[in-house]
DNA sequence: TTAGTCCTGTCAAAGACCTAACAAGAACGG
DNA sequence: CCGTTCTTGTTAGGTCTTTGACAGGACTAA
């Protein structure tokens, strides 16, 4: 993945770095909402539970974001990590399958505050068709590509059944979706234009378990 | 993080290798349950995307499950993975918050089939209060310490607001959870016995859009 | 002005991680 | 019995990532 910073060199940014930047601006977005107005390195950095010098480094592929000396502004860093995510501009999504998960994160509100907004919810099951969650009718499922089409969408959130999971993703690539974020616990083929980033909420799970069985083996931890 | 494996070696397990024994567990159950008995590591990795070698490379750390020149028996495999992450003995959980996230989560599944069985769920609202989920019912939070304590509950989901978050995960903890499935947008403060997992779905959100931004940049790209 | 303190940008070294390569075992067919 | 083709376990080397260190800017107080 390489990008052009501001100063017009050619940086290839690692992927690591990459999934920190939500995790920055998602915490700069809270600090803005609290009035903060700045924040150093470090005091990010250590909310985050990472060095101040990763940060800064992170910080370094996409060109000063301050001035040596002086700490950084979260009004500005933010529209410029927003920018470089890119949710500078609404990226507007669709939930294909409205079970309960599909219901579940349609009313989860932080989509929306992060840049994502919610605008249409499809269905195969006529007795969810017409109903409403927070406003965006649930849609028939046959309607979804010329709602992809119509509307510009480029995200798509797959909650549908197993089963079905590799038909109604090529459904969605056909519409023209760019990117899809794949909750069902299976692989999804797509061609390689079409990002998939696999949910498994399992595996948050057994991560968790793994780390909190040997929980207390303290001779065996290293001061994590 | 170490560990001994079956030749009484110990081992300092990259938290990388971690992190994909979960992704193994979960495709091998999957490949189990489709009656598959064997499997190379070049079949298993392929599937999840991943190089062979570097499948090889972490079983490597836990001794051999298999003998060279032959694959991987699954039903062999699944337990032994199941033992080193944990969810060998059922790991009894509970949902705190049954907004409509919780809901979802209460709805899904997979984590049952996975070794978490969830045992309650507990909310404030007293029009919840009563209902529910897959024969699981809504309890009142003022009974999660006691209900946490007499059934030896070890995971706690915290799907709550987040003006209450840091008050009711320390409640999880007075009772004795030592896990935390963070959902909320926010951070949490816990003693350092107990694990914390933050979800930060908007993250993954964020990381989709940043790649299928910069997706027809092509020549921009290495072949990932 | 000067010293002290806090800050960022930058880089090199250290560390963690991944991967290609290969030895050697197993099964199969001829 | 031998060659072929599959496999795993193992390791060395290369690559990616993190970290500590430091130069130098900005501000403050004396």
């Amino acid at each position: 993945m390489r990008i052009v910073n501001t100063k017009g060199k050619k940086f290839r940014v690692p992927d690591a770095t990459i999934l920190r930047l939500p995790l920055y601006l998602d915490k700069l977005i809270l600090l803005q909402q609290a009035g903060v107005k700045e924040v150093s390195s470090r005091q990010l950095a250590t909310s985050l539970d990472i060095k101040a010098s990763q940060l800064r480094h992170d910080f370094h592929y996409f060109g000063g974001f301050s001035k040596p000396g002086r700490p950084y502004q979260v009004d500005k860093l933010v529209p410029a990590l927003e920018e470089i995510i890119g949710v500078d501009v609404p990226v507007p999504m669709i939930i294909v399958g409205a079970g309960h998960l599909g219901q579940g994160l349609a009313n989860y509100r932080n989509f929306e505050r992060l840049g994502f907004p919610l605008r249409g919810i499809f269905d195969v099951d006529p007795k969810l068709v017409g109903l409403e969650i927070r406003g965006v009718p649930i849609r028939p499922l046959s309607e979804m590509q010329a709602f992809v089409k119509g509307n510009g969408i480029k995200v798509g959130v797959l909650t549908v059944p197993v089963s079905v999971a590799q038909d109604v993703a090529n459904q969605m690539v056909a519409a023209g979706v760019v990117g899809i974020w794949n909750f069902t616990p299976t692989d999804i083929r797509t061609p390689p234009q079409v990002i998939v980033r696999n949910e498994r909420l399992a595996v948050g799970l057994m991560c968790l378990s793994f780390k909190s069985k040997r929980i207390g083996q303290t001779d065996e931890l290293k001061p994590d």
